[in-house]
DNA sequence: CATGAATGAGCATTCATTCAT
DNA sequence: CATGAATGAATGCTCATTCAT
């Protein structure tokens, strides 16, 4: 995933050169932090550290802990929902829809991409201040695959609700699983489809 | 489920009401609070308040909060594998065994029973020293889902480590969003089986 | 002032020998700290320190900088609200009850004790917290000045208020100025009673 | 209070208009700042905020915040001390320039000036290096009270210096119990000073 | 068995100050 | 003149753990 600056307060460019831009060696230590050993086993001075800047001048950058929290979580789901954005571009059928969708979200938490590890693995419910926005912004992202899930020609009866979030619990928890050597991600997005899709899909199919 | 003392070593049981009648309480303290609160975020003051006992006391029957985490989680497979051996004792019929497995593992941490919370709840890789333990206690228990799984009759070819993955990924994870209102466990284990069933289930079935 | 155990909790006096009750050095230490450097500018490291004790263990006593400043206060008011009441028993004459007043007050203050200095110097409004209590303890003490200001003789249309709060501010104020070698506590306070007395007093007086 | 710049040093006129022009609204901010949140609790963020500047630029105008400190108090002096000779021009009566000075006094403070606020509010012994400057300062105001009470045809062997500090702590303590609604500063004054008048005053008086 | 007391390392955060640009 | 960035020392407070009694 792209570590990309589209966060970042737009500063004059001539800035730029001097300013060196600390956000985002910041936002990437965090990231890299909080995936690996935790939001809350991750200390301020960890951070700063990762970057050799002092606990204290990180508050220059950002007000507290959770606020780099919440810029580390939004660029993550920025990041994942961009590449799904254009993963699913052009593409009609929807079963197709759902099978790439399925394998661009393992792509993106499979290669340990630190943003989307976070995203993936930090419990909002432990954050209690920024909860809200966390939710908010990882229903932000979830939200595509409600549609996709909608445009399925699925039996009737058929609960949508339910069957995404089989899905996306599924295949969020590969990454406590998931190790070097095993299948694809794509080949596991695959499999996964494959053991839905005749059991839910219109008689028809 | 019950709080139930099955996994203690076994002592002289003349010893056993008066000298370890604590440990029950602390445990069913700790699991509670674990599984509220979190283990980090759960102190041992906590702990030994709930049952109205200084922290430092806590320390007479468990030697750190960690050995305190492990017997809960022992507790939690032996309670939660209790309650999958008893549903499936007797059943022959591989897709009900399946489906019993199922709806049982979504009854006992939907209930929100304390020390299964805890089971799902905690990762293993957060508490370094007992990770091994840990991952070991928790294989224990999905290994019944292995066999389950083994015994099914499946399409040729089918990846059945990843089934049994994809399937217990959904599942732990409906933890994160099940609410009071919600259908019931059965009701939600027998739709994922439904789900699954015929994408997978060998031709003649 | 007596350093007296006013607002100790009740304990066991078996347990006493044992406790070594650290809590009155702490209020003790915290007193004089507070009096000579001021409520912000004294840290938990600072007070700790002063009678060999960790930072943190302070917090085993009280659970923070506030709630031992409350406890300095409250035994501060108890201090000099007890010598009041002992000087003034028995004393009928109006005029001798304030002079009394007056001259106790003075020598609680001037004679430099670290309680009676941090109930004087701390301005509550400092510390929003506590502040309430704070201004409640105050009010308990100077409630004794409304009385004896009440029993006093004075001319018709005397603002009796303006009059107490005239020579509490007077009072409290000689801690500024006062350095060894000026008059005694007594000699100010008969003063200050003199340069107001025949002022006030009813013609008759 | 007039926000005046008399105090300022004398600087080639020409260059006042522009180049120092940043130095009143810092001096109005700090004094503002200084007298409602106090002088610890005020950050140079803050002050610098105050009128969009950044903390660091502070620095190019005073080289710390004590030194700022100093400046806020040097105005505050400088102000006062303009208000009382002003109100004293052209009075004779010592009796009307005691309370003429008394009522100057009050209304410089008890109408809320920030300047003066910081005068009296602040405890010189607080802000160590400093002190010896700010007690000077505080000197040089209160000596036009000394001169006052000096010219005061009092009662043979009134202790005039005792007279001057209980009138100053009366009336500065005013800014702690004054409250919108209370009588109005020059009827405290009055008041204030007929408190004393007939006590002290010379028998022929 | 249990407590009361204390430790000490650590934490998020604050803030006056510095300095290159 | 002013800023943006950073420092580093300090601060109130937390917490697992120890240990004498």
């Amino acid at each position: 995933m792209p570590k990309t600056d589209r966060l970042q307060p737009a500063i004059d460019p001539s800035k730029r050169r001097r300013a060196h831009n600390r956000i985002q060696p910041l936002l990437d230590a965090a990231a890299k932090l909080f995936a690996s050993n935790g939001y809350r086993e991750t200390t301020m001075r960890d951070i700063g550290a990762e970057i050799g800047m002092q606990a204290g001048s990180v508050y220059y950058h950002f007000k507290s802990k959770e606020e780099l929290l919440l810029a580390v979580y939004a660029m993550a789901v920025d990041g994942i929902e961009g590449r799904l954005l254009t993963a699913l571009d052009g593409l009609e059928d929807p079963w197709r829809r759902l099978e790439t969708a399925v394998i661009t979200h393992l792509e993106t938490i499979l290669d340990r991409d630190d943003y989307s590890s976070v995203m993936i693995g930090v419990t909002p419910d432990k954050v209690d201040d920024i909860a809200t926005e966390l939710i908010e912004l990882r229903d932000r992202y979830e939200s595509h695959f409600v549609r996709i899930i909608e445009d399925l020609p699925l039996a009737r009866r058929t609960d949508r609700r339910l069957l995404r979030l089989m899905l996306l619990g599924a295949l969020n928890s590969t990454r406590n699983w998931y190790r070097e050597g095993d299948k694809s991600a794509a080949a596991i997005g695959r499999s996964y489809v494959k053991f839905l899709r005749q059991s839910i899909a219109q008689e028809s199919t």
